[in-house]
DNA sequence: TGAACGGATGTAATATTATTACATTCTTTT
DNA sequence: AAAAGAATGTAATAATATTACATCCGTTCA
């Protein structure tokens, strides 16, 4: 499992990324898609928070800067995130958001397909397929403004929009605390329909956890059983 | 979401089917196993009862008078239960136990694989396989004591055993609230052994959660959008 | 027998995650 | 410019879960 994302589920790592200077910057006027940041987002995040509004406004969504600070931290955390740590790292430079401003982001974003919660975690990462058009074309689902796709599932089993399924596979490894989206097949999204269509039960969102060990810690244990330590998942 | 009454996850309903007797029975001298109880348990859910304590034994595990009031108000609650409604359903004939130990019970129940925590409701469900052992045959899985299955998973995907993997999917009805568990094929679990298998990783436990709306809920909201109500799913 | 041990339970306090309710502000529409 | 609706701010609280430590109880074994 190769995953870029690394160690423990980043709770309360990275006292916070913040820029040296320390203007309110993203509360500013201009437009929230391209607003300048507080938190120091790679170009490469960036990047995705601009895909991710162009996203947004095609379901007619508004990526405000509350949403796009969200979403770009979660975007440049390498581990899941909880919604309590976004809150710490969203106290800088004279903000103090409370637990609500933190849920509305986080739902806005989870209907909008941008991220996943991760249940047995309580905690969220980003959706890999905004990353996927991040990379290369920007506009891989061409489907009409306000026309969200249905049913038509793209190859990783993922939908953006708020009215299509939104679902993910994760493997969490227990030792070191790293997470792998399974994107890279709808082999078991397309299971989970045949079985729904079975049960006449309407899938409107779904969720598979594999909780156990990533083939570096299984390693790991089987040398020295009980060791367990930081590391990267596989 | 209007979800006016029933059969929501049962969180608070049922004040408390205890018997008009109130001696606090479940704690006298007998076996835990076949002690007397103060919940009025039906005596299905006491077969299940003595089902469980012997699977348990086999694991050399100890079904305790704890253990087994919680199992029992799991396994006779018509929805999934919260912590915490146990809590107050245990709240009976003098007794007043505090979380940890229902969430000790629980957690014991959960590795001896008698019951299933939903993620995505903070509850619990039995087991549906403690269910198929107690009609018919008790002793389905003969496997010797003290010696767990590896991998060869029964038909339903589950596995009573502490080192093994258990699995469970979950149709979770947004509408009334309703829970099937899909057991009645391997496929699903088959098919994460195998994308396991392919990215080296040992899985421990799995859980597949498909929340959208039961047969009945859908037809409702297809007649009269908007309109959601009680009702047993499926 | 009884001391030692380990598993199980009792208890108080607290941590973590999430929501409700309501006031205010901002954006868009009219 | 007023109205409507979406988004945010704020305080309080609900719901879920864990920690730490004391006690009890059954088993083992000296």
């Amino acid at each position: 499992m190769n995953m870029p994302r690394t160690p423990h589920p980043a709770r309360s790592r990275n006292p916070a990324p913040a820029t040296a200077d320390g203007a309110p910057v993203s509360t500013g006027g201009v437009s929230a898609a391209q607003a300048a940041d507080s938190y120091g987002f790679s170009e490469h995040t960036r990047g995705l928070l601009e895909c991710a509004a162009t996203l947004c406004a095609r379901q007619g969504g508004r990526m405000t800067p509350q949403r796009r600070d969200v979403l770009g931290l979660i975007l440049q955390a390498d581990a899941p995130v909880g919604a309590y740590d976004l809150l710490e790292r969203l106290r800088v430079s004279d903000r103090r958001p409370a637990p609500p401003t933190v849920y509305r982001a986080l739902d806005f974003l989870l209907e909008h397909g941008l991220i996943h919660r991760i249940e047995r975690l309580s905690a969220f990462v980003p959706c890999t397929h905004l990353s996927h058009e991040g990379e290369g074309d920007t506009h891989a689902h061409d489907f009409p403004a306000s026309q969200p796709m249905q049913g038509g599932a793209s190859a990783c089993g993922h939908e953006h929009g708020a009215c299509g399924v939104h679902a993910a596979q994760f493997l969490i490894c227990r030792a070191c605390g790293g997470v792998t989206e399974i994107a890279d097949t709808p082999r078991i999204l397309d299971m989970l329909r045949t079985v729904c269509r079975e049960k006449a039960f309407t899938m409107q969102s779904a969720s598979v956890e594999v909780e156990g060990l990533c083939a570096t810690c299984a390693g790991r244990q089987g040398k020295a059983d009980g060791v367990q330590g930081a590391g990267t998942e596989q």
